[in-house]
DNA sequence: ATGATTTGACCCTT
DNA sequence: AAGGGTCAAATCAT
């Protein structure tokens, strides 16, 4: 029903998908290009807050624009409710809706960990594929209707790393969907929102699976680096992840017999209910966004 | 008790 | 018809 009008809007929601694709990937490395030059000078620093600023500001008007678009087409998606009896004899009514977005494209990355809250919702065999792949929806797809997915597959070259594949845009306040950290470049207040990062490796060592998963970012992710530096962005995105998340916060696929699920559902990449070690980074960021550090764009 | 994961079935696309 | 993506009951973990 929505195939003849999305084929009218098709061109200009792909292009603009892909222009915040891109927007994205750019932001992310100029975070992490600023994390390096704040180091150096505080000059290089302002000029990255400048760039930041307006790569979000590109991003949250993009973003206003797409997530409209794919709202509409999110909730006429070609919804088909069907029942069925199932070989147990229940009945059950299914809707069933198929992925229209388009892929963000494959990354092969060594983590799992993005930022992002996963719920797996199924895992497949496929064909001439000797590990299953398993598909995961954002844990905010319910309470905020955020329709971003995820497929991931172990690597068929490189078993130790994944296959990630995304699908659509958060539309959640997940902290890396957010603009990040627009600081005024007043020194004070930089430091101010840096200063709690020392703290952070008393409370999660760096060298432990669990640091990895939480302070694990996006762009740790994407280029599969092993830079071991904890910038205050990345702290952001625990935060967030802390402040938003009442129960599990990471997910890993069933890939029992790698040795990769094992660190997972071991406990360490699956922290679930720890409330209250999330409730200190949350409390002590708690003045931090209050002084508006973090700008959430509505 | 609640929420996440597993897993077989269902349905769509090719 | 096959392969792949999603649903949802059952199961598991906390």
């Amino acid at each position: 029903m929505a195939s003849s009008d999305s084929a009218g809007r098709d061109l200009p929601a792909a292009r603009a998908a892909a222009a915040v694709n891109d927007l994205i990937e750019v932001r992310e490395g100029a975070m992490r290009l600023k994390g390096m030059l704040q180091e150096q000078s505080s000059g290089f620093a302002e000029l990255m807050d400048g760039i930041l600023n307006k790569l979000s500001s590109a991003l949250s008007a993009l973003d206003t624009g797409c997530t409209a678009g794919a709202s509409a087409s999110g909730a006429s998606d070609g919804v088909i409710r069907a029942r069925a009896e199932s070989s147990t004899g229940r009945t059950r009514k299914r809707s069933f809706s198929r992925r229209l977005e388009r892929s963000s494209g494959k990354r092969v990355t060594d983590t799992l960990v993005d930022g992002h809250i996963w719920r797996k919702y199924g895992q497949k065999e496929i064909q001439n594929s000797t590990h299953p792949r398993s598909y995961y929806r954002c844990t905010h797809k319910s309470d905020q209707g955020c329709n971003a997915k995820r497929q991931v597959q172990i690597c068929e070259t490189h078993p130790i790393k994944y296959a990630v594949t995304y699908y659509g845009e958060h539309t959640c306040k997940a902290p890396s969907n957010t603009p990040m950290i627009i600081v005024p470049a007043s020194g004070d207040r930089a430091d101010n929102l840096v200063s709690f990062a020392p703290t952070l490796p008393q409370l999660l060592p760096a060298t432990t699976q669990l640091s990895s998963s939480w302070c694990t970012s996006v762009d740790d992710v994407f280029s599969s680096s092993s830079d071991p530096f904890v910038q205050a962005d990345e702290l952001a995105v625990i935060v967030g992840s802390a402040g938003k998340t009442s129960s599990t916060v990471g997910s890993v696929p069933d890939y029992s017999g790698s040795g990769i699920g094992d660190m997972a559902r071991g406990g360490t990449g699956s922290f679930a209910s720890s409330p209250s070690s999330l409730g200190f980074v949350v409390g002590s960021l708690g003045s931090i966004v209050d002084d508006d550090f973090f700008q959430f764009d509505p």
